[in-house]
DNA sequence: TATGTTTTCAAACGTTTGTTTGAAACAGGC
DNA sequence: GCCTGTTTCAAACAAACGTTTGAAAACATA
């Protein structure tokens, strides 16, 4: 029931992390529910007890393996603000595929974050405020330079999601890709190559927006004046 | 324990429905694992006995309700097989996107189908064969002809799962979205705005591929002899 | 009305779940 | 050695779960 306070022997900390870790795989693997903690105490190694030792229960145990899990995951994602757009926008989804693909890392890292997406329980704020939200000001930022300030925040938006989309496909749907494509493989290569399309395909897509966007500023200069509400800044 | 035989009496067939109705509002919104039956049947205003007396157990209720949901899906969506590849291509979005999100229809539907391909269960493999893989032939087809045949297999993979993850992106990540855009709706008129984005945007990814390939064919012709391999018809 | 079948119902069953407990094992300072 | 605080362990707890049961109710066909 109590706590650890003070620094606590090396012991302890590998109970831990040894917990963590394995809470973490089982956790991606099943959901939150369907992992019981006794299935990741016995994987783990150590005493059903010890969950309610380190964590309080099997809600903290989660959202601190959660957090393990993208703080990991950020420290290998790093930030390159520098270059052309397009090269910050190909890092980008190299960048974000690996460290939701990549299977040198622990794979369950990308899973878990991907399933706490998909399948919120109380902990999204936190991870969406310290985690998701970063990304989202990159991937918004490479995207308003793609299309250089022409477009309206709503298209900024979607532009995002279309290409954030394809990246989450490949984990949220890999169930049903292996059995709609079971051809398709996730080797590290294979990584590269599918960064390298959703570029290129992304890329194009943005050249079209902005190109719609400089049609549709000298159609709606004389004739409409709606577009005037899609150029708030903060809509 | 004994399986209604003859026609069953006007009773029985409403209970089984009513218990479908929530059972698929349930497991939409909490999972299979999360949702209970005691949550479901009262939900549904009967007897707790009454999952094991029209269906067997818990997981046949989620299998029918599966079912269900996808074939109320599927009559709604229309295959178009005629007019232009562009045309057909913007149907199928608009179709796709509006059977996933439309809130006219009972929103459940398109969220349950999303969350078992996500976290999948033992039902899945009946899902994708039935309801799943007529989708994709259909937007294989429509991408192949904007590909005019000269793209590998695995370019039309991997253009079908940009298309697909772009749609299936709102439903998976519809928590997450809410909170990175505040501003976003799901409103009718706003699944047009979003179909007719999807459908530029990879539009536009798709000539790109196209280019490429008219490219990658003119360089390969003379050095690589790789080309050949990915030209097989069922790769 | 009487009879046989189908459907509902309250109650209970046996598991599994997360969590708690109190004692044992271990560590370091005296 | 002893003492103090920390960590592990086997065992048990109460609650929630899916499922079963046997009788009552509703229904259909005579």
């Amino acid at each position: 029931m109590v706590a650890p306070k003070s620094s606590p022997p090396r012991h302890a900390l590998e109970t831990r992390e040894i917990l963590l870790e394995a809470a973490g795989r089982i956790f991606a693997r099943k959901g939150f529910r369907a992992a019981t903690v006794r299935r990741i105490t016995r994987e783990a190694g150590v005493n059903l007890a010890a969950v309610n030792y380190h964590f309080h229960d099997k809600r903290e145990l989660y959202t601190s393996a959660l957090k393990h899990a993208h703080q990991a995951a950020a420290r290998t994602a790093a930030a390159d603000v520098a270059g052309t757009p397009e090269k910050r926008l190909l890092l980008f989804i190299q960048g974000f595929l690996g460290y939701l693909l990549d299977p040198h890392r622990p794979a369950w890292q990308g899973r878990l974050i991907a399933r706490e997406i998909a399948e919120p329980t109380r902990a999204l704020d936190r991870l969406v405020e310290e985690s998701v939200l970063p990304v989202k000001k990159r991937i918004a930022g490479i995207v308003r330079d793609l299309l250089e300030s022409r477009a309206s925040e709503a298209r900024v938006r979607m532009a995002c999601c279309s290409i954030m989309g394809q990246c989450l496909f490949y984990v949220h749907c890999r169930e049903m890709i292996s059995r709609l494509f079971p051809e398709h493989r996730h080797k590290p290569e294979d990584i590269d190559v599918l960064a390298g399309h959703i570029f290129s395909f992304s890329q194009a897509g943005l050249a079209a927006m902005r190109r719609q966007s400089v049609a549709g500023q000298k159609k709606s200069a004389s004739v409409r004046r709606r577009n005037t509400k899609t150029k708030k800044p903060h809509e």
